[in-house]
DNA sequence: TACAATAATAGTAATCATTACTAGATTTTA
DNA sequence: TAAAATCTAGTAATGATTACTATTATTGTA
């Protein structure tokens, strides 16, 4: 992989950003930097990155892709309200893997689990 | 809701159904039977039936969502080489909802889980 | 049974997220 | 510094899904 100025700044968007955003909201972010900076650079460069393992993708959130910097074992959850979406630790599912092994022998190799509901905030606005 | 022969059939086609087909698979094996039917049909039904929980549609197992006539709570498994989809008890993550709720505050309304690895079949063949 | 009101359909066009393509620009290697 | 490799911007294409519209089917009622 060779060196550009934008996928350094792209990764740069990601790191340091909880919101885990789509790749239409890292380009709208970037474009304030990089004007020229082309939607289908972001798309590919967040692609690769992801299938590199330096990022991660999250699907089934909304209908879009979602980009996190944070490539540890971690779940989602989307509030269905202002759609913003929360980290959720790993410990309230911490056996899984084994688990569905020793009731079905299906092998785990990668687990998403994605929550849907109020967050605290809208919560206290109802 | 009005009677429609067309939504009798896919929710016939759905019903004894393990495989946890897209709208697409939905309409081609209709058609065999209705050789009219629009695909549009299909997926405005499909989204209707999933709304009022007649049925359940299940996202990032793919690009595309899949429509399931278990409308139980329990998880799916997608095998990365022969894309099959699996059923998984409820079991595997029983109290999940309360342990969020324990540890974040976040009410969950709502849990998909999606494991992605080899079935056993494909482990066999490997 | 007939009739109007309502909702559904087929078929096609439009939309939205994403990917593919291409000529030209950058980075890297020797 | 020049050739080889990879990247970018900009635009076109793709694929899943939804919207639109004229017509048809269902339903409640006289």
């Amino acid at each position: 992989m060779k060196y550009s100025k934008q996928r350094e700044m792209i990764i740069r968007t990601l790191d340091g950003n909880t919101s885990h955003p789509t790749a239409d909201a890292v380009y709208e972010e970037l474009r304030k930097e990089l004007p020229n900076i082309s939607l289908g650079t972001v798309y590919r460069n967040l692609k690769q990155l992801a299938e590199q393992g330096e990022i991660r993708s999250l699907n089934g959130l909304d209908g879009k892709t979602h980009y996190d910097y944070n490539v540890e074992q971690h779940y989602h959850f989307i509030c269905r309200k202002c759609n913003k979406v929360y980290d959720v630790s790993k410990t309230v599912a911490q056996n899984i893997k084994t688990e569905v092994f020793g009731q079905t022998g299906l092998e785990v190799e990668d687990c998403d689990i994605i929550l849907k509901g109020l967050c605290r905030n809208c919560q206290k606005q109802q």
